[in-house]
DNA sequence: TCATAATCGAGACGGTACGTCCCGTCTTCCT
DNA sequence: AGGAAGACGGGACGTACCGTCTCGATTATGA
């Protein structure tokens, strides 16, 4: 029970210092941010910071993990495109928050938290919307013969694309236009 | 040809300095990368460095034109596609290069660094190949009405997606998929 | 206790880091001292100095402090004269040490830390001399009536151009003679 | 005669310099002073300064003497006393002045520059006012017999002493009470 | 009168130390 | 006993100047 309370405990310091990074990353990019204005910012010794997480880096990929934690649920009643063209926005902009800037900072910087981030974040991603797609193969929406994989990094990559190399959030506008670009071929029409 | 050889702004003594940023940079990733470093392999002083360029990433910027300056001339008598092959082939080599991983993690760092890349690099590069598209139009390989901005992200951005976040560099046979999955609805075919 | 431990400014360290201040001067002067160089005879991190000391040139003014600290105390029992010769023997002797040597070129060269010196060292040490002298007067030793303060300076000021000046450690000898001859007019005699 | 001319000019031009390193002092201490700074002033190219000084700190010392140079004339006809106090109010003077301040950092940073400057400034000095102590003899104005060495340092000691440590311009006051109270056992009464 | 040489400004260069910043670790001292 | 506070070793940063060295433009000379 005492066990659990101090695991709640550090659980709840945890987050606060989560949030001490996001709410910095908020107010300056990931070069100005510092261990120490993290501390400062939770109210809490540097090395309460560095017992749970090994380096800055990590530290700003959970937070990338908690600030879209409650995103990316799929509705499964609406239309594959409606549902694609949702998850794109929220990723969109989950990448172009100060949060998302950090991260592909770190991402670029140490290529050995690549595939942890594959593994945790990305994987999860790309399974859910196969989900979504035999599902509208199911429903008859879509064909069933399509290499999905590219037709994936054809919509995620230009989202990325535009956001680190064109340092612009892709609006609405563009991301319809890009998933019925792609999903275009795949659809099944008479 | 002497308002030429002022117009050319690298002298040897750059020339040099880049070449040790590459060496570098093959050596070790951009966060071991050290000016004084660079200064040594160089045989210079680091002040000569500080002379020409502001700040250590631009001069992985530099390096990373110097690197593909002499890459990516078209080849008007082939096909779109195989021009296409051939530019994404080149992109993502130079991406996966030691230093195109290092100026990944300059334009994720330094924002301010995006536009003088979008101008100084991604955007004559977009501008010749929709030379590319318009030859191609002309000799009607491929329809003229096409939302040609969007397909070129749809080309661009799964490189760079594969090489950020998968780590991975595109073989041969995922680019020449990728280029016939975004080339198959603008092709004229009957 | 525990007030005066919180009171003194020294700790261990920093004796250590003035300890290799010292040291490093010792073998060679002003100009080749590098803070870089103190921290590693220290063992320390530059940072560390720099923690404690603005500028190199405090660190100097320390050590000057520190190397004499344990010096010029008055011996009650002598005569003026003795107790005279005995401090500018000692004050001749730390300012031709290094240390001292080193302290008047941060004095010369450092204009706004002459009154730190002065507030710090300079005063204290007159006002000693000048008990020195009150205790002579009221011996009968000396007149109460003469300008004290210019004649501190007649003794003071000729070790100093001595040993600057002169580059000429001054000795017993000389000293004696000055002594003599700045006490003569003011010595009661019958 | 082409020879002298060609002398002369750059006779011209050293002058020039010495008076950009004057005019610089004024507006900064030494350790503002840089000699590109001083090239620039002077109109000339560093390496026309490094032609005829060896080191920036010859140059304040010839700076020093030209600035120096029309002073300390003796004047025969006034009393020893008068002749003392006008010498070392133009001493004070000039070691106060910005030019003098930089000259007591570089004797102090350079101790063997020390000689030379002894040797050619001090000397000849001491030398003067010796003459000045032989007449005064002559003219049975004070005793023969005297250390009179001791005396003058005990004249020019506290001078530079106050400059140096007290950072303060000794005023006719008490450079009036210094010659008197130095002068006082010497002078023939009767 | 024009080519050739000497001079000198401008400033690039290798080098060295500075003082700052912040990492990730370690120590201290309070609660 | 645990944790906030922050000292610590370390090491790269970007800056400032030093004293040396190239490079052209500008004279000055001599054929």
């Amino acid at each position: 029970m005492e066990l659990l309370k101090v695991e709640e405990k550090s659980s709840r310091r945890q987050d606060e210092i989560l949030q001490a990074v996001k709410q910095a990353l908020t107010e300056g990019d990931y070069s100005q941010l510092t261990v120490e204005d993290i501390a400062a910012r939770a109210g809490v010794g540097k090395s309460t910071i560095y017992r749970w997480w090994k380096h800055k880096s990590e530290l700003v990929l959970d937070t990338f993990k908690q600030h879209t934690a409650s995103v990316f649920e799929l509705n499964a009643e609406e239309s594959l495109r409606t549902n694609l063209i949702q998850q794109l926005s929220l990723l969109a902009q989950a990448l172009n928050h100060p949060v998302g800037r950090a991260l592909l900072v770190v991402i670029a910087d140490h290529r050995e938290l690549t595939s942890e981030f594959f593994q945790q974040y990305l994987l999860p991603r790309r399974q859910q919307t196969h989900e979504l797609l035999q599902q509208a193969i199911q429903r008859g929406e879509i064909r069933a013969d399509y290499p999905f994989d590219l037709m994936l990094d054809s919509l995620y990559g230009p989202i990325h694309y535009q956001i680190i190399f064109f340092n612009r959030l892709p609006d609405e506008v563009y991301i319809q236009k890009l998933v019925d670009l792609v999903l275009a071929p795949v659809l099944v029409s008479f």
